[in-house]
DNA sequence: CGTAGCGATGCAATAAATGCATCGCTACGT
DNA sequence: ACGTAGCGATGCATTTATTGCATCGCTACG
């Protein structure tokens, strides 16, 4: 959009920190985007940028500026949605933020038979840690996001929610797998392969840790789960996993999954959530209520 | 704002129901307004505007569309009202809508107050009906809406109230003034002069009527109370209005009031509101808060 | 102490918006 | 029934705004 297209600009500065670079990247040249900032402060009567020796920063005005700037884009990508919606095509597109154990198979899933019913409809699926999901919906770079356990902040809105039993996974040969369900002591006797603490699987492992007490043998850290389920059979670890986060029965070969006492470690909630107070585009807003249906319906002992 | 002048000016349009008209006021030619709509169109892919072939209409895109412009402009000004108030000046323009009963001196009070401490704030006060205000709220055409009784609609975020029992009004001569509260039956068996229906006051004494039983002697009806004040003492009726809405003890010559009993008309409510879910500019939001803290200490009976 | 990277700016080239005159259309009044 | 007034659309010339190039002054970095 034409009008917006200042505000697109000052956004992008904003986030590469200096109006050369950020030319780059809009292809125009650095004149005429610093001639639109100077004719925007002009008229708003303040700087919105401090200018660094190295580039600039957003001023106090600016960072007013920004958030409305930001909200102004994704409303209009929503009056663009809902105009497209009148003339009954469904387009647009979904950016969407999740964990690591939502994006292999639930979200697969879930694009791909939206995108059958509106192959219309573009996505983008970015895997991040529970923070930062948050903050991509504050800056309008997300319009939804799927996490297990979310931080808690006033800009986090869930609109729908599943519980989640936190699931051992090990090698067909480890000792554990004689038991059906492990306890906490099972759990700190065995050799610990763990996602980092950004991880809400973690989240809850330490909770659960700081009430019961006792000391995790952690022999590895590691921010993949491509990584520790390959490791679980090489080394006689057990990591954890949330059900919806494992590949279906069928094809799940490589390792075996036990479940874990509720008096062990408590379930956890996987959400989905959008930034609060925001009204969605049309095409994501639909995707969201097809997630949260699928949720509802989501046994979490089914998919075991 | 340069950015936001297309959208300004298909508000305008869609207001006056012409481009040719809207170019008038706006005082540029028909021709660059037209272009600028086609080329908005051009942008959209569908027509704003239904063309008739007395000018023009809002197509259900446009409808959309005009509301996201409204919402833009108002909180383009939200965000130069906070950048102007980072520098310490309080500046800025305050609309108001609100009924005649508070206009007279609740309001004239309150701004008289406000323009002293804020010099650099400017107002607009318009008199509308309960319904009208309501309205003007949804539309951005006012930041505040200050009535008595006000319709229930969820566009309608109530931010302050204030209980009013409503008072008889009438002149020094008439025989009712020896009694010093009204029953139901003096109400009935007087000559009345109302406010029209769109009035709170009337809306109240109306729903009275309906639960009590009983006929209303209504001789005349106006929706003007400056009529009506001095009609009462031109012919022996009595009329109504609360407390907010008569002037001070002091100079209040012409007729006298009367409380009424609170079996026979329920006390009504005075409110401040704003639009529903709408981020107000930081000159209103202060006033709005002025506005509250002083209802608040406004005891009922205390300008009898 | 030179150099590389930054934002600001004068001036010419380019692109966009505007204004005028005019077209075709439809409803309204006579 | 027909002229007319009012409307939006459009081709063309003009004015205005935007952009690009070259260059300046500045500061941190090596």
């Amino acid at each position: 959009m034409k009008h917006l297209q200042t505000l697109q600009y000052v956004d992008t500065i904003a986030r590469v920190g200096s109006i050369r670079k950020a030319a780059e990247t809009l292809f125009i040249t650095s004149t005429a985007l610093n001639r639109r900032v100077l004719a925007l402060e002009e008229e708003l009567g303040v700087p919105i940028f401090e200018r660094l020796p190295r580039g600039v920063r957003l001023s106090a005005a600016g960072e007013i500026l920004i958030h409305h700037a930001r909200m102004q884009m994704a409303d209009m990508e929503r009056v663009q949605s809902q105009i497209a919606d009148l003339s009954g095509v469904r387009r647009g597109h979904i950016s969407i933020v999740c964990g690591q154990a939502l994006l292999a198979y639930f979200m697969v899933d879930h694009v791909a038979r939206y995108r059958q019913q509106h192959p219309g409809v573009t996505f983008s699926v970015s895997v991040c840690n529970r923070a930062d999901a948050i903050s991509a919906l504050s800056n309008y770079d997300a319009d939804l996001a799927i996490v297990f356990e979310p931080v808690r902040t006033p800009d986090f809105h869930p609109i729908g929610s599943v519980p989640q039993a936190i699931q051992a996974i090990m090698s067909a040969e480890h000792e554990l797998t004689k038991k059906s369900e492990l306890t906490w002591s099972d759990i700190l006797s065995a050799k610990l392969i763990l996602p980092t603490r950004a991880n809400g699987v973690r989240h809850l492992l330490e909770e659960a840790l700081a009430k019961k007490g006792g000391e995790l043998n952690t022999v590895i850290e590691s921010d993949s789960f491509d990584f520790i389920r390959n490791y679980i059979v090489s080394e006689n670890c057990i990591s954890f996993q949330i059900p919806i986060g494992l590949p279906k029965k069928s094809d799940k070969s490589s390792f075996i999954t036990r479940a874990i006492g509720i008096n062990a470690i408590p379930h956890g909630h996987v959400f989905v959530g959008q930034m609060n107070g925001r009204a969605l585009p049309v095409a994501a807003s639909l995707f969201a209520n097809e997630l949260i249906k699928s949720l509802e319906n989501l046994d979490p002992r089914s998919n075991n």
